[in-house]
DNA sequence: ATTACTGCAAATACTTTGCATACCG
DNA sequence: CGGTATGCAAAGTATTTGCAGTAAT
């Protein structure tokens, strides 16, 4: 818990109890949660929690770093506790969201000229339980 | 424009004039344009077009895989005349949106054992012109 | 006449904003 | 006290839906 106010203190956050746990939240749910799943999850512990401030938190904590919006359609940001490089994949049948680990080999910092900060790879089909069925 | 109709008949839409117009301005500018882009500008011609027959029709075309709906930001989806494997850089500063080649060799059609339909690679950061400045 | 297409307006969903209150140092 | 954080409600934006009018075969 110390540790994670450390870590908001280090990217210019103040933390406040709403912001401690929202934050501590996304590292213990690695589960690419809407803002929706993240109210609703917390409310049960924090009943004074407004979906206000579950945005405004998440707008600070991707400002600074700390996680990353994910972006597959465009009626659901999810949010991810910002790791390392990685992919995702998405089932088109039961919407879950996969982890997919990519070589960071090799990734490039420019592509014809243009210089990049931030790199998204993504799949659809269908996912491995699904397919079994 | 009977090539477009052809097109559109395969791939089990009946052309009528205003899904003829939208899908041939899809492949006329390939400036990934928005729902409110393509009817801003089609609308200069079609006095009677609604937004509604755009969306329609957009759906319709990504259905049948004519076109693709590429995400990158949540608030604007943006649509692309269905090509080849490629990917997308968009520019933080100015909006650009840039096709990016990408080699399409060993594209995987499963990881970890999901069955992959779909692959979107895209890029941020800062485009050419920008970054000259 | 029957069916499909279109367009308006209302409804829905998600996110942002304005502002008053509550909290903290 | 002074400044920041919070929460409510309203506003804004993008998209979908219901339904009636229109066009086409």
């Amino acid at each position: 818990m110390n540790e994670i106010k450390e870590t908001l203190l280090q990217h210019d956050i103040s933390p406040s109890y709403h912001r401690l746990k929202i934050y501590e939240y996304l590292l213990d749910n690695r589960i690419h949660p809407t803002v929706d799943r993240i109210y609703s999850d917390l409310i049960k512990n924090i009943p004074t929690l407004s979906k206000t401030t579950v945005y405004n938190t998440l707008r600070s904590l991707t400002e600074k770093g700390l996680v990353s919006q994910i972006t597959i359609e465009n009626n659901e940001v999810r949010y991810d506790a910002a790791v390392d490089f990685h992919g995702h994949f998405k089932c088109m049948k039961c919407g879950a969201l996969y982890d997919i680990n990519l070589d960071p080999e090799g990734l490039p910092d420019k592509i014809d000229g243009h210089s990049i900060t931030e790199r998204h790879y993504y799949f659809k089909g269908i996912c491995k339980n699904c397919s079994s069925r």
